[in-house]
DNA sequence: CACCAGGCAAGTA
DNA sequence: TACTTGCATGGT
């Protein structure tokens, strides 16, 4: 799968961001989110100089929310990121290159601890800002992996974690890749309600052949 | 016009 | 435990 997926898309540059800190603010503005709007946000933030954690800590909820406007959710968003900012400035006195140096199963643990970060969110974090190899697991890939009959409905996001990180090398690049390239093939082949297979690089794939 | 995008939390059964 | 709903903008 990955091999054709790369051979396919070659590699991808994926979650574009100038620091860890401006990735993890990505990680949560992108929740249910278009990228595209993602970025109008964190130009907003930049433009005005405030894409720090020092800087946003100070915003009130309300003015946070009109900078992020564009990435939708704003409100829900806002609170979701004062409570990462809390976090490690109240249990990592704002230092968040030492956060980051954790190993991953504690900074996953504690990411998940903090209201709006799940799952997803976290292992983006993790793989991604943090550069430590961990699977990021999404809607993509739990669908993916059901058209093509290698997971049923029943399997979970920490089964569907697990079925790649059992039988992957743990390289940060490969997972960094891997996960770029479902949400490629995903976007551009494997919508929800139009799903384009006669021209799908998966396609045959485990058998499964060009299916609806 | 309808549908969806790099989810999560809270509420309900 | 397993669904369902609210959140909300911008693109196709």
């Amino acid at each position: 799968m990955y091999e054709r997926l790369h051979a396919h898309f070659g590699a991808r540059d994926w979650w574009p961001g100038d620091s860890p800190f401006e990735i993890m603010v990505g990680a949560i503005l992108t929740q249910n989110t278009n990228w595209k709007n993602v970025e109008r946000a964190i130009d907003n933030l930049k433009r005005v100089g405030l894409l720090s954690l020092s800087a946003m800590s100070e915003l009130s909820q309300d003015l946070l929310a009109e900078y992020i406007r564009p990435a939708g959710y704003y409100n829900i968003k806002a609170g979701r990121l004062r409570n990462f900012f809390h976090f490690i400035n109240k249990e990592w006195d704002g230092d968040l290159d030492s956060f980051l140096q954790q190993p991953a199963a504690a900074l996953r643990e504690q990411l998940l601890s903090i209201k709006g970060i799940g799952p997803e969110t976290a292992d983006s974090m993790v793989l991604y800002a943090a550069g430590q190899p961990i699977f990021v697991v999404d809607a993509y890939t739990h669908r993916i992996l059901i058209r093509h009959e290698i997971i049923d409905e029943s399997f979970g996001y920490h089964e569907i974690q697990e079925l790649f990180m059992d039988n992957l090398e743990e390289d940060t690049l490969l997972f960094n890749e891997y996960h770029a390239l479902i949400v490629q093939v995903g976007k551009v082949y494997c919508k929800k309600s139009k799903p384009d297979c006669s021209h799908c690089p998966l396609a045959g794939l485990n058998g499964v052949e060009r299916q609806q």
